[in-house]
Order: C-alpha cells, then sequence, then structure tokens
DNA sequence: TTGTATGCGTTATCAC
DNA sequence: GTGATAACGCATACAA
C-alpha cells in the first residue's frame, strides 16, 4: 500500500509538485482552475500529506510532551483528560511520560522530548527535583515549556497552579471558626511546593485565629501509600493525645483523609462528633466515603486545559518568533463542606 | 541553538557525511581509528541523530499510538501506566488518545495516528464501536494492530484480555456456594463485550447450581454514571424485592458496587448479612469502603505490559516483512474475598 | 500563474 | 575503508 505523494498527483495532471504543494496548501498565486483539479484528484486518491517529511521541512512536529509524575492518580488522570481533549481541537498529538516522581527519569525523559523534537512541553515536577538544569536546558534549546500544579519558581517559564497555601488557609479557619481547636496536621513532604505551601496555609490560619501552634499534631507522610499512612497515623494520633485532646484533622490530600476516617470508622469514633476531618482535591471518593468528606475544590481539567491554551499561544508566538512573556496562573478553588465538618 | 548535524561532525573531521553515520551506526567498514575519532567528537559536541530526518528515511517513528475509552478510570489508568513504562524501555514513545467511548472519534483518531505514521496501535474499543472498517483500513495499511480489554473478534488481530465470563462465573458460583440464593445482577451496557460476558458467567453459574434465571432481579445502566446507577438501583431494588427477597448483589464494576454498599449503609441494611455485595475489577478504593468489598481482581498494569509487549514484537515482524501471528492472551483473574460477602 | 532548484538531515547504494 | 550521490516527501525562494 504505497503512500500518494505530491509527486503522484503532479505527474498525474502533468503540473509540477510545487503547484500541487502549493495548491493544497491554499496559496494565491495558482490559478482557480489548477487548484480545483488538483483538491479533486487529491481528495479521489485519498492524498494524505506525508507528515513525517513535512515535518523536516518546517521544523515542527505538531506533537507535545507532558510529563506527569503519576498517571494513576485522581487529579492527574483528570488533567491529563483536560490537556489530550484541548491539544486534539487544535490538531496537536500529546506524548504522555510519567516520571515516578523520579528526578532522574524526569530528566532523561526530558532528553527524550526533546530528541524527539516536540513543540512544547507540559511539566508537572517530581518531588525530587531540586536542580533545574535540565529545565533550563529546555528553554535554552528554545522549546517552549510549560508547569503545572508542581511547578518552581526557579525558572522563569508560565506556570498554572492553585493557591495552595490560601486553600489551606480557608480550610483550616473554617474549621476553626465552626469551633475547632485543636487540629491536627496530616501532611506530606515539605520538599514538594504543593504541600510545604498547604502548611504555611494551615500555620497562617492558626496565627490569625491566635490558636498556638503544636509540633506534637503536625504528622507527616513521606513515602507515597497515603492511605496507609492517614489510616496508621489515626492510630498514631489517638495513643499520643486521646481523642479529646484533638478535634479534628485537615489532611492535604482527600486520600489521607480516608484513610484517617477509615481507622475512626472501625474503631468507634464518631465523625465529626468526636473528630472532624478535612480533606483536600474533591476526588470522586470523597462524596462516596461515610461520612462524605468535606474538601478543598480543586479544578483539575481546567488546570490541564489552561495549561495547554498557554502552551500552544506560546508555540505560536515561538514560531513567529516572537517574545514569550511568562505568565502565572492561578486557578480558583472552594470548600466543599459536607458530613465530616 | 542550532543542532549540531552529521554535517558538521564530517566537516570538522574532514571526512564525508556517510562515513560518519557508519561510524555513529557502528557498522563495519569503518575503521577504529575514525569511528573513534568520529565517537569522541559527537561526544564532545554533544550530537544527536534529527530524529524526524531519520523517520523520514527508515520509514518508522518509534512512536505508538493508543486508544483509550476513558483515561480517568483506576482500570485504564493503570492499563495505560503499564503500556508507557514497558513502551519506553524499548525506546518507543506513546501517543494518548481517548475515544471517550465515541464510535466517530474513535474513527477520527486512527486516522490521525495512520497521518502521524506510528509504528503501531493499541486499542481497546469503543461501547458504540459495531462497524469495524476503520480497523480494517489500519490493517490494509500495514500497521500492527493489538486490541486491550475491550476486543472484537471481528478483526484478526492479537488480544489481550481477561476471560469476563469465566471471571463472573467465579464470583456468582462463590456467591452460591456460600448459600447465597436470590442474587441481584447490577449490569451495564450489554452491548459491550466485557459486560455482555460477565453476563454470560452469572447465568452460567445460576444454571449449573440449578437456580432459575429471574428477570426482575437484572438492573442495568445505561450511561457512565456507575456509581449514581449502583445507589439508585439498590433503592429500586429493595422497593421491587424487599430485602427479605434478595440476599446477594453480583455487581460489574466496582463503582457500581460501591454505590449499592453506599446506599445499603445509609438505610440500615448490613452488608452482608442482609444482603451481600459483590464487585468487579479490585479497585484501590474497594478495601477502603467499609466494609470491605469482595471483588474480581483484574489484572490492569499487567494487561497494558502483555498489550505493548505483543505489539512491539509485531513491529519487530512487521519491519522484518515477516509474517505475523495473531495471537489471544487471556490474562488469569482470580477471587478477593472481603467482608461484603 | 507555473515551474525549477534547492534544502531539511539521515541513510543506503555503489563506486573507488 | 572511504566518499560521492541519490533518495525519503515536502516546502519555498526565485526564475520564467
Amino acid at each position: 500500500m504505497p503512500q500518494i505523494t505530491l509527486h503522484d498527483l503532479a505527474t498525474k495532471l502533468n503540473i509540477s509538485v510545487s503547484t500541487v504543494s502549493k495548491a493544497l496548501k491554499g496559496y494565491s498565486d495558482v490559478s482557480a482552475k489548477t487548484r480545483k483539479a488538483v483538491i479533486d484528484l487529491a481528495k479521489e486518491l485519498n492524498f494524505t500529506p506525508n507528515i513525517v517529511a513535512s515535518n523536516l521541512r518546517t521544523q515542527q512536529t505538531h506533537t507535545i510532551g507532558v510529563i506527569v509524575p503519576t498517571i494513576v492518580h485522581h487529579f492527574f488522570s483528570n488533567v491529563i483528560n483536560g490537556i489530550i481533549k484541548e491539544a486534539e481541537k487544535s490538531g496537536y498529538m500529546v506524548i504522555l511520560l510519567q516520571s515516578n516522581d523520579n528526578y532522574e527519569l524526569e530528566k532523561k525523559q526530558l532528553d527524550l522530548l526533546i530528541k524527539q523534537q516536540v513543540d512544547g512541553i507540559l511539566i508537572s515536577l517530581s518531588v525530587e527535583t531540586t536542580n533545574f538544569e535540565h529545565l533550563e536546558k529546555v528553554q535554552q534549546i528554545g522549546i517552549p515549556l510549560v508547569m503545572y500544579d508542581k511547578i518552581s519558581d526557579a525558572i522563569d517559564c508560565s506556570k498554572v497552579l492553585i493557591d495552595d497555601k490560601k486553600a489551606a488557609y480557608e480550610a483550616v479557619s473554617y474549621l476553626i471558626r465552626k469551633g475547632y481547636k485543636n487540629i491536627a496536621y496530616f501532611g506530606a513532604s515539605l520538599q514538594a511546593h504543593n504541600f510545604s505551601n498547604r502548611f504555611l496555609g494551615y500555620k497562617q490560619a492558626l496565627e490569625e485565629f491566635r490558636i498556638p501552634f503544636d509540633d506534637s499534631l503536625i504528622y507527616i507522610c513521606e513515602n507515597n501509600d497515603e492511605y496507609n499512612y492517614g489510616y496508621n497515623n489515626a492510630e498514631q494520633l489517638i495513643k499520643d493525645h486521646g481523642f479529646k485532646n484533638v478535634d479534628a484533622v485537615f489532611a492535604v490530600t482527600d486520600v489521607i483523609a480516608v484513610g484517617v476516617s477509615k481507622f475512626f470508622n472501625t474503631h468507634s469514633i464518631s465523625i465529626p462528633q468526636d473528630i472532624a476531618v478535612f480533606g483536600f482535591s474533591n476526588w470522586f471518593m470523597s462524596t462516596v466515603v461515610t461520612p462524605a468528606l468535606s474538601t478543598v475544590n480543586q479544578p483539575n481539567y481546567e488546570l490541564g486545559k489552561k495549561a495547554i491554551e498557554i502552551l500552544l499561544e506560546e508555540i505560536t508566538l515561538n514560531e513567529a518568533k516572537k517574545e514569550i512573556t511568562p505568565q502565572k496562573i492561578i486557578l480558583e478553588t472552594s470548600l466543599n463542606i459536607r458530613e465530616s465538618t
């Protein structure tokens, strides 16, 4: 099944390849008659241009690379969904790579994308990433780069994210206003930009309401097993403080919060009467668990969509050799108050 | 930042482009000395071959296309994960597309992948797909095609899947042996290959144990809102039969089962004392809900991994102009018995 | 308005 | 062992 080429069309019509090319690309300097002839024949023979040849010629691949720490994750899979759908609308294909939150892998994958000559790159950083040379390299080569969710201020590029600090602040403030005073913080690695900001939001709320910060109420999960971390540390929390001296848990992810709830549920500690639980992310499951989880509603599909939109704009600018002005987009979050608080 | 080319290396070394190319590709007819010189210089200048030019020349893109009905789904995101990780190991990049269970979109996306000249395609069919010309087209063009999970026997290509009928049969048999007799079936669209087979498995188990099939115990969800379907039809089930005349629910997905459980939990129907609940797929959440859900354990990462392995084999055969013999791989499932039965 | 010539960077064939 | 040359298919500056 040999593919039809411009050359084939040209010989059949007894005209030159360049005229055929121009006709198909709608250039003005082709007579209406020949244009029609070319287009008709192309349709008849089901001609599709060889995209690889075109790529070589134009130095564009109409392909973008996306790096994500984990695919199997309600938040990220929604982001990916947003990215892919929008990209397709604009005729771009998405190459998806998973860094596994591993710095070395992330670095290697950026190199792969560079070699692949993608037109642009979207990345959410691995937790481990503290060195940014690999990202600078992308920029030096001149490939538009946009970060989403897990970003770093060390790199001057466009970013799409939420205000983690503010979101956490609002959640914890809500708890305090509701009368909760001894609020445990169930966090994840402070090395990660998002989580350290959520921690700051927690502290800010305490400060503002003049509640002393109590270090013994802080629990940090350093690995990825959030559910069990939530479950086990809920147990530890009760051991450490008894359930009379703690009246709420603010968890930085819904999965942690669900783990916490599971422990309380199976140990006759009632939510929210004995202890309230607040999550983060509005995962589908948070409505499903009993009692339904109060949580921070975080836009995920929207985030992916916005990120790719900006990237595509920058790709366009880049191809027109115009200056790119990095922008930082902060998407709105809100609180979903349900039964657990 | 102009990329280094073979030509650059050649002029710097005062040798020809073809020699440089051969040296880098390890051809035997290059003296050890020049080979070393070339390789050293390439390393020094950080030369990376232009992959697009190479693609044009070799007619391979080292890219594979993956079509999935839904990305945001615990099962599929795990499959995707398996695919991507394995592909990367072999130096292949994955272009991911979501059909949204829409036939027209699926067709369009296959065309996109053809145009993109991917070396192979992995597809899980949309529920709507009953016409298979678009898949035949892929085969005619000569692009290796492998189906996973949602397959069709109408196309003669390799397939990787589980035995849905057997899995359902085993689950329902287990329930019957445990003493449950009035087992409701909570299914999804019978148009889908998987679900119709699960239904057959259900019926087979009843037959074998001489339990009469009761049409009024069959509930089918035609849309995608599985959770609410489970919840609402649990309600309907109780209305229709009362909870004395039904003692178990076999749901064809965990999400449905979780919806069912939620209804029972919030209406003082105890699981499994009043009614048992069995799910399908071993979603992470099935361990988390209370009571923990018994379910069919379905390999997901493995399925993706196996599918891409076969595809890569076929790509290799294809490039060597060798015959491809389609194979059908059935992966093993098992039962995870937990608290809900 | 149309055609010619050239280049994108790599690879493969075939002389030398 | 090395190099000149063509080819992959398309796009464009320039000539006619």
